[in-house]
DNA sequence: TAGATTGTTAATCGATTAACAATC
DNA sequence: TAGATTGTTAATCGATTAACAATC
């Protein structure tokens, strides 16, 4: 695998034919198409092929993918061959939510811990997952090797917490706090704002009619002084 | 606001600008240059200058650009310059995490409803916002002309759940269940994949260390290569 | 006027799409 | 062998960066 500057673009793929492998495996098919594979996904056969070539040669022509074997090695090349584990700062309703989407629904990732600094919460427990006091991170990440954090405290409480976290091991974090974070060099920061999200689609959904119409009495006014010239 | 085409790399950068944007008039703050906004977002000078080109000439050349003013016109751009009324489908832990995320947090949003077919979730309150029944979806979008949702249902209940929205009015998704929506042609949909987003920060955390010895060996025997040759 | 910063055009860079030879 | 589908190279498209004239 000789994996080099390849782009964000994808390696945000990549999770997403692991869940489709995940689900085909299931359904006990064991060859897929890139065509296949662009049904169940949505990106093109050709980017899906372009996407595995960067890393190697793991189909048979005129056959496809075995499902078994392409699965394997993109946990691999993602680095989801054993387990990650992960903590959650910060055990709101996002949180607490967080905790719970990723124990239950993510096979590849093993939430070690959730932290808040609120008093109340602390001993609690999410689904088993044990509450600890965030002055208890720095101990708890170094102790088991954490490398992955999550963090869903409100925007005032994030830098704080990155930066107690990074400075005891942490390498990569989910953000969700809406702000920008500051962190060392050799640390990946992934933004999830979900507001940020659905306001951008809202350009999609009210701004679409308004600017079709534009664009119709646009064409139609070309169309108009188009004719105007020819008459 | 000649809006025609823009490139969805821009219109995700609008609402970290209307972000930005609505900090700095909480401090007080009346004009912000490029400059700034670009340590502010991450994003460079250059890039938010273009951006904004796009929809016109909202700055002073000498001064930078009007806070409020900016705001304003951003606003409108996106569509949020009145709020937004929206439903989550689906009142589980998400489902709730996002309800009360979306109503305390998104300031351009309105969550007018939840929605679940469980009934022991059914008739009780998030945050004061009401949970129904997922079959009394259609009535309530065609009433309140509701155009947007958000989908924190099980995977396999997802498909099912967009078929009956988008049949009785939404246009736009914003998709947090793993899976790839089938939707009609005129609906948008975003998908917020968290366990994809986690497992592509992964490949970052755990393969980056291992991808850099690896370099480092490849230049190292290009080095030795090089010196044996000049040898 | 001098300094600063925008708005815009041109150059570069990167990612996607198309095409097809290789090969199962 | 014929048909199918990969892996790879070349062409296109789009987005970012650089540069600078316009102008407050």
């Amino acid at each position: 695998m000789p994996a080099r500057n390849i782009s964000k673009s994808v390696i945000k793929r990549l999770p997403v034919y692991l869940r489709i492998l995940d689900q085909l495996i299931q359904r006990r098919v064991d060859m897929i198409s890139s065509k296949e594979l662009s049904a169940e996904s949505g990106f093109t056969a050709e980017q899906i092929r372009k996407d595995l070539a960067y890393f190697g040669a793991f189909g048979t022509r005129g056959a496809g993918y075995n499902t078994v074997y392409l699965r394997e090695k993109i946990k691999k090349i993602i680095g989801l061959d054993k387990k990650i584990d992960t903590i959650v700062i910060g055990a709101g309703n996002l949180g607490t939510a967080l905790t719970r989407y990723n124990s239950s629904k993510n096979p590849y990732v093993n939430v070690t811990a959730a932290f808040d600094h609120d008093s109340r919460l602390v001993g609690k427990r999410i689904d088993g997952i044990e509450i600890l006091d965030v002055n208890e991170a720095p101990q708890f990440i170094t102790e088991n090797g954490i490398k992955v954090a999550v963090i869903a405290v409100p925007a005032a409480a994030a830098q704080e917490a990155v930066d107690l976290v990074t400075k005891h091991g942490i390498k990569a974090i989910l953000n969700f706090a809406p702000v920008k974070l500051n962190v060392p060099e050799d640390v990946h920061v992934h933004n999830a704002d979900l507001t940020i999200e659905l306001q951008s689609l809202i350009y999609y959904s009210s701004a679409e009619e308004e600017r079709n119409e534009r664009l119709k009495k646009e064409i139609k006014a070309k169309k108009n002084s188009k004719t105007f010239l020819i008459e």
